[in-house]
DNA sequence: TATTGTTATACTCTATAACTATA
DNA sequence: TATAGTTATAGAGTATAACAATA
């Protein structure tokens, strides 16, 4: 049998390296962490910076919307919008029910560019080039990781 | 001027769908969630679980090089081995200096074996079949993103 | 001096339960 | 009744600073 090498207790073993799972986690916070500092000219966390993109783009959504597009829990919601009106970033307006239609302001329109503008530099910074075909397979197949089928389709 | 369609605040747009580093998110976040499900038999976390097989495979590691290959600060790891200890899955023996050199006990490598086939299964089940191949390149792609260049080769 | 183990602490993100208001 | 907003709270995971012990 092959006995083991003596192991120096000063640099240890990584028995994960070979699952994907593993990889991914990896991966996924070292992005995380280079894209806070990107953003931290915006003042904003990548988590307060999502939420603002996605009113950006959907004006009067309500902030449940918001978080069940982002998986964010209604409670959770609270504290991220309130910090985004009291930053002049976003506004409130009366909606259907008790919920609230957000908007951004000019001032959130503004600073919601420069975060599409940050994430997507930093996209193509950290990421290797890769081409037209290779990026697409690997969006699809990263989300059909975490999005439930049928979802879009039916 | 391409006037937009009126959008359903119950339904928001998710403008980050087309970027890597948020989909490499989305996916770890719902990986790391239903690895958690299969670990829940056996009473770990997945850093706990992680840490178990680290020193499973490297006998006689110290806490601090646990950490530093999974990237948990020293500090982080007290409360780590303490409970696998309390768990008698591992055993602290006197080491260089004032280290301690931790290894398995009998239980925690049975625990470990379990914890390793939960995690390969769950690779397996979570992941699309990928050809050989195309696994190794997107280990490899995976791997560049986080680990320093010239920590292995040099 | 450098490293290890440790304590204390704080911050972020996430999770749940319960309450109010409104269609 | 279902949904939206809210409050309070708790739990991971992660971060820093500081200290004692040992090579």
């Amino acid at each position: 049998m092959p006995r083991k090498p003596p192991l120096d207790p000063a640099t240890a073993v990584d028995p994960l390296s070979d699952l994907l799972g593993y990889q991914l986690r990896r991966a996924s916070t070292a992005m995380m962490a280079s894209l806070v500092e990107d953003l931290a000219p915006t003042g904003l966390s990548v988590v307060e910076a999502s939420v603002l993109l996605v009113i950006a783009d959907t004006p009067g959504a309500t902030q449940s919307a918001v978080g069940r597009v982002l998986d964010i829990h209604r409670a959770n919601m609270v504290p991220l919008t309130s910090k985004l009106v009291a930053l002049g970033l976003l506004a409130k307006e009366a909606g259907a029910g008790r919920a609230t239609a957000l908007t951004v302001t000019a001032r959130g329109r503004a600073v919601s560019k420069s975060v599409r503008t940050i994430m997507r530099r930093h996209d193509a910074r950290m990421l290797p080039a890769l081409s037209p075909a290779s990026r697409r397979k690997l969006l699809s197949w990263l989300r059909a990781l975490w999005n439930p089928p049928g979802k879009h389709g039916g």
